[in-house]
DNA sequence: GCCAACGTTGGC
DNA sequence: GCCAACGTTGGC
């Protein structure tokens, strides 16, 4: 049995198009830098789990598609390149401090899943996603939740 | 662009 | 270990 999660991306800076788009359709998922991502990610996620890749900071924010992890957690190494947006002086080759997986194009929505639609479904109250503050990147899905989510899909 | 809410940092 | 100040996230 897989599990489940989201993880959130500006499609400005990376959308569910450009993981299709990429060599393999895979890409690795650096640049986390929250601690409780992180230890979701390093300890939690293992291969073959599924991802709702979410839209965020845009103008429709939602669930765009379904990705799977393909690669377990590793170093992120952009913590280590001093020209990267997400070095971080306090990572180190012998210690890092932040990991990274990498994920695969499983299948993009024809319509998103809206953030609003998540959040009238009482069914996902308390998917983390739309409660109140939640800032969390990534984040574990009930395999309910799931199912759920999975039947508001509009399949054309 | 605003701002509420949260996470992180660092002085004490 | 507390907590104020600051930085970031992300919806609107």
């Amino acid at each position: 049995m897989p599990n489940y999660w989201l993880m959130k991306s500006e499609p400005g800076v990376f959308s569910i198009d450009d993981l299709a788009n990429c060599p393999n359709q895979t890409e690795h998922w650096d640049g986390v830098r929250n601690y409780q991502a992180r230890n979701m990610m390093r300890d939690q996620m293992r291969k073959g789990d599924l991802v709702f890749f979410y839209h965020s900071s845009c103008k429709k924010t939602g669930i765009a598609g379904i990705a799977k992890v393909v690669k377990e957690a590793y170093p992120d190494h952009t913590a280590l390149d001093s020209d990267s947006d997400y070095f971080d002086p306090k990572s180190t080759v012998d210690n890092p401090r932040w990991f990274m997986v990498d994920i695969q194009f499983v299948e993009k929505f024809t319509h998103l899943v809206s953030l609003q639609r998540l959040k009238e479904n009482p069914l996902l109250k308390d998917l983390p996603l739309v409660q109140r503050g939640s800032r969390l990147s990534i984040m574990p899905v009930a395999e309910k939740q799931w199912h759920e989510i999975s039947s508001m899909v509009t399949k054309l």
